[in-house]
DNA sequence: ATTAAACCTATCAAGTAACTAGACTATCAG
DNA sequence: CTGATAGTCTAGTTACTTGATAGGTTTAAT
């Protein structure tokens, strides 16, 4: 299970990519929009901007952008910048590689060797999954969900 | 990251599956080959067998083996009995579904949406492993171990 | 009866998750 | 220049989880 840190910085990236370009988003509005407790979220969205992903404003008419391109940011990276590595187990992971603590033979480890297929099919999708697919898959279940309701009429 | 635990419940499960069928496994024994702390491991063999993966027997001569085939464990299985879900939102698990607290709609949620499918594929390659797989992985890393060191001698 | 083993209950220290408080700093309108 | 606005920074706090450990009880073979 992911952290609601993680799923409140998933939120937020939604909410400042289905803004309008160019205008800086508050704060206090994503809080209140997704629910997420402000002081929390400012926290977070601080990080985001740290490791490059958000811009900012101070002071009044400002506010969160975007700093780069939805298509390029994946939800792997979102992820790891917040939750830290992806890995099931750090003897598996490419970006945060470690050996376990007290490993005798990682190459004949049953845990590692029992994961990692399983966890490269994980990491690919997370890693082929991007900020602007997932505007693709919410408006495409809004839409269906429309569609639903009229049919229902 | 899964947890210590659930690392040493699948090195156990891993050991009880190479040992000669019929001759139960002490605890001790278990605990000494992997390197886990011998009361720690008391409470998870307990657990595997409170789910049906163990049998064992007490007093002299007794100890753990494996209730069922290696090939009808998976490693979802055991994972989900150690560890919880495998989702990483309870609003994805299929056996242990719930709603997030305080979602305002599932259906379009970007959270929810954004890692259903590389979910699906972590959670079909968890289910589609079992035991006698890693047992195969295994050996397999151990012979082509072995086959390395002989061409480099 | 003795000994070897699993079983059971309770407890604990350290770490992490999820916030919260409050002071500080930059920006802009008037 | 002043005041309101909005992000920034540091440092807590509380509850829960992880990774154990202690110490006794029960069961079964010799």
């Amino acid at each position: 299970m992911i952290t609601m840190k993680t799923k409140y910085a998933l939120k937020a990236m939604y909410r400042l990519a289905i803004s309008p370009p160019g205008e800086p988003v508050l704060i206090a509005d994503i809080a209140e929009r997704e629910d997420i407790p402000k002081k929390f979220l400012e926290l977070i969205l601080s990080e985001l901007k740290q490791h490059g992903f958000l811009k900012s404003r101070k002071g009044r008419g400002g506010g969160y952008q975007l700093a780069r391109d939805p298509k390029s940011i994946s939800l792997a990276s979102l992820i790891r910048v917040i939750e830290g590595p992806i890995a099931p187990v750090p003897c598996l992971s490419r970006t945060a590689y470690e050996r376990c603590e007290g490993c005798r033979d990682e190459e004949t480890c049953a845990v590692r060797l029992g994961l990692h297929a399983a966890y490269q099919d994980w990491v690919k999708a997370l890693e082929g999954t991007s900020l602007q697919d997932v505007l693709g898959r919410v408006d495409e279940a809004a839409g269906k969900l429309t569609l639903g309701t009229r049919y229902s009429i």
